[in-house]
DNA sequence: TGGCTCATGTAATCTGTTACATGATTCT
DNA sequence: AGAATCATGTAACAGATTACATGAGCCA
């Protein structure tokens, strides 16, 4: 495996702070963690079983308007266990851009066809930033109410900053490209 | 899986440039493309083989000096392959921070733990950077020789950018953690 | 009534890592 | 002589995705 995602972790990371379904879980990957962490319904609903069997979790069985749903809850053992990890130095991190393995191979289809990557990465990072932006004027009014907060606003500041040099860079590399693309036009006359 | 790292099109890439040996290009893996992509022998050496069935290589058995070594050459399908997939859009960007993880749920440690594991990754950082700042400099120079190193000079760029922007994030979010320790303590006067 | 979201789950499959095995050459 | 590097390879294993299956409630 690449790198693990870590799945008993973060689902006990997320049950720390409320207690959640599956469902509600595979929500919290697509919208909060979704930056940096995503899962499928193949692992978590597994993972949950696996922990339940572990004492990590207690599976509460409830109806909310006749709707079922299981509710899962930290315990003891599993804050424990959570805690142990986070305590842990990480030396996992890893960033996988197939963008840059195109662009680093990029001699080969030209300079049109990079542009064409660095121009599609800039509009996707474009579109994301206002939603980081959002996120970090909500976490900044709530942090003083939960102490969480705090943690989530770093991690949304971490996003900003890394977005903004995303872009930083595509004006910079856009206009290395065309400079250098000038120069070779001279050249050729 | 995650997301796959697509060991044809990187091997295909490499070739692309010169012809190599499984040995060498674990070791390209580990020094140019270590930043945002790594392998083991356990995936080259059988992709190599995969590759050399589909015929988009071509094995060469040589000996340098007495010692043995399989040299790897890209055909013309293998080319074709290689650019099909660099035309494709890549909507498989990713970053999987261990490190950002731990701080989400930085409030089940507190601040300390928080501040170690920032510190952690700020030290990393710092180490690795000049490396990036190194081959700038290199890459800068060779760029006129070989259209490729331009493109290579591209990703380093990308790396430097993105070491930065960490790193003036560890610095604010530093202070930021410092500064809230520092109103709660008058409160609790 | 049909489509969407809520909600849970599993089997097949894929991909890549780890760990091991083997052996030659070069450096100290 | 022994350690490190060069060099190739494979089997066991793990971890997660995809795709599928199922069913209930809600909205238009």
């Amino acid at each position: 495996m690449a790198i693990e995602k870590r799945m008993d972790v973060v689902i006990l990371g997320l049950l720390a702070h409320e207690s959640l379904s599956g469902y509600e879980i595979k929500k919290r990957m697509d919208t909060t963690l979704q930056l940096f962490w995503r899962a499928s319904f193949g692992s978590i609903y597994p993972t949950l079983k696996k922990l339940s069997v572990e004492d990590m979790v207690t599976k509460l069985e409830t109806k909310e308007n006749g709707r079922k749903k299981d509710i899962y809850t930290i315990t003891i053992k599993g804050q424990e266990h959570l805690k142990r990890w986070l305590e842990e130095e990480s030396n996992k991190d890893e960033i996988r851009y197939e963008t840059l393995l195109k662009l680093f191979f990029g001699s080969e289809i030209g300079e049109q066809g990079t542009l064409k990557h660095i121009n599609q990465f800039e509009d996707k990072i474009k579109k994301e930033l206002p939603f980081i932006k959002q996120s970090i004027s909500i976490l900044s009014n709530l942090k003083k109410d939960e102490d969480a907060h705090k943690y989530y606003l770093l991690t949304a500041m971490f996003g900003k900053k890394v977005y903004e040099a995303y872009l930083d860079w595509c004006k910079e590399t856009k206009r290395l490209l065309m400079e250098d693309n000038h120069t070779n036009k001279k050249e050729n006359r």
